[in-house]
RNA sequence: GGAGAGGUGGCCGAGUGGUCGAAGGCGCAGCACUGGAAAUGCUGUAUAGGGGCAACUCUAUCGAGGGUUCGAAUCCCUCCCUCUCCGCCA
């Protein structure tokens, strides 16, 4: 969510700075909104106080012994229901008011980091490096008939278990999954991240913290007799975790990885990467989360991006990293790094994680600050996964396959998966 | 699902109509004492939104919403949540 004090102040800046990102906003109705909610504040108050101090006479002179049905103290409680009445009518209004304000303000992206590249959309988009030498070759298979062929994976069942777009792995497949999640939580672990397993069923009030909603409801799945939702990523329970919290800044920054299935309805999508591990309504990610102090968000959201590459770099796939463009740029995102990892059988780079900070954009929606010296301040949140493991186990399989059939499994899983390569079950 | 108890500041906990944003304690910070520390003493210590250069000041907030009243943490209504016991259950 974006300041009301600055859309109230300097609404041409927010045109400007969401027009970076393509939008072609007038926010003069709800600078109009902001302003009014601002000045029947500022009226009502007034009016609270003097209330005040009509009901603190009454008790005074109570107390100092004129009579309670007198005629003193009777034209006092007069005054203070007049007031009474006129309060009621200004707060309603001012009520209104907010609420037209917070939904119209939710319902605002992010502005952009100054350090986002200008650019229209995902073509616009900057490759910042490249790692590792994508395997070139003529007859690689795609992940699919990989795993098709070793069994990892049942598609047709599981359309029976659930519908379309769910997977069922199996065996190997089934132990690969797994063992990638330890060994990915292990290794974040290790350099100082806290594990997390939350909650993925979230109320409504997570989802609108992080931005999920109000926009974006039909992405996410949604539980018919409770205020639950499946969450489609750890970062809308990750954000909650310390919403309406108000933490010391030498605790900062806190780190937290965690483990958690994601839902996503993938509206709008159908027909595009129908078979596989690509695109399905149930993944599993790894995610990586930052709260941090404003001033250090610029380095973090650098650290977060490297931690996340390194799960690439100990599995030895090969992957470059991208800035997305302000046209390309998610709802609660003011800059972002996708990673793409290279797919060998499909002969492309395929995202398979995004490193985005959010600045303050989710620690106002969601209410979290840190205390510095006197007073608080909105802290930054960051986010990154590290990494989708589905994606993962299709780059592993593409980038290891053997002219004999099987896949070698980088050396870093032997001991997770409990073998050096996939083969053919007998 | 049944029965009961309860939701007050960072934490514990008092407070059943009047000047209460809220006693006391713990914790934390500063100062004093000390060679240094412990102990002790003093002072300070919620959040949000306004106004003011500032000192400071106004408003709101005692789970949420509504009601009674000149005045509500305190009385009434509705809802939410937590805890305990029973049932069920991995």
């Amino acid at each position: 969510m974006l300041d009301q004090r600055l859309v109230r102040q300097n609404p041409e800046l927010v045109v400007e700075q969401l027009g970076r990102r393509g939008l072609k906003l007038d926010l003069t109705g709800l600078q109009l909104i902001a302003q009014q909610q601002r000045d029947l504040e500022e009226q009502l108050s007034n009016l609270q106080a003097e209330g005040n101090r009509v009901g603190k006479e009454v008790g005074q002179r109570i107390s100092t012994g004129a009579s309670p049905a007198g005629p003193e103290v009777k034209e006092l409680r007069e005054l203070g229901n007049r007031l009474k009445q006129q309060v009621a009518v200004l707060d309603e209004e001012e009520k209104s008011l907010s609420a037209r304000l917070r939904e119209q303000l939710l319902g605002l992206p992010n502005l952009p980091s100054a350090l986002s590249p200008e650019g229209v959309s995902e073509a616009d988009n900057i490759e910042v490096k490249r790692w590792g030498e994508p395997r070139i070759e003529m007859g690689l298979q795609e992940h699919g008939a990989i795993a098709e062929r070793l069994g990892l994976l049942d598609t047709e069942r599981s359309v029976r278990i659930a519908q379309s777009r769910f997977v069922t792995l199996l065996g190997q497949g089934a132990r690969l999954e797994r063992a990638l999640i330890s060994f990915m939580i292990d290794l974040h672990a290790r350099k100082g991240y806290r594990e997390v397993l939350p909650p993925i069923l979230v109320n409504t009030a997570s989802l609108t913290g992080s931005g999920q909603l109000p926009k974006f409801a039909e992405e996410s799945f949604r539980c018919a007799d409770d205020d639950l939702w499946l969450t489609p990523t750890a970062e809308v329970p990750l954000t909650a975790l310390h919403r309406d919290e108000v933490i010391p800044a030498e605790q900062l920054p806190l780190r937290y990885v965690a483990f958690t299935p994601c839902f996503r309805r993938e509206a709008g999508s159908y027909g595009r990467d129908t078979k596989g591990l690509i695109r399905l309504h149930q993944f599993h990610k790894v995610e990586l989360y930052w709260f941090c102090h404003p001033q250090h968000s610029d380095a973090a959201h650098e650290q977060l991006t490297r931690d996340a590459e390194s799960v690439l770099e100990a599995l030895e796939l090969p992957y470059r990293r991208i800035e997305l463009c302000t046209g390309d740029l998610g709802f609660s995102a003011a800059r972002t790094f996708d990673l793409e990892v290279w797919l060998a059988g499909a002969g492309t780079y395929r995202e398979i994680s995004s490193c985005s900070t959010c600045a303050e954009f989710q620690a106002r929606r969601s209410a979290i600050r840190f205390k510095e010296g006197k007073g608080t301040q909105l802290l930054h949140t960051l986010n990154g996964s590290g990494l989708a493991i589905g994606r993962t186990m299709a780059a592993l399989l593409e980038h290891g396959q053997q002219a004999d059939g099987s896949v070698a499994l980088p050396a870093a899983l032997w001991s997770y998966f409990g073998a050096e390569r996939l083969t053919a079950e007998a």
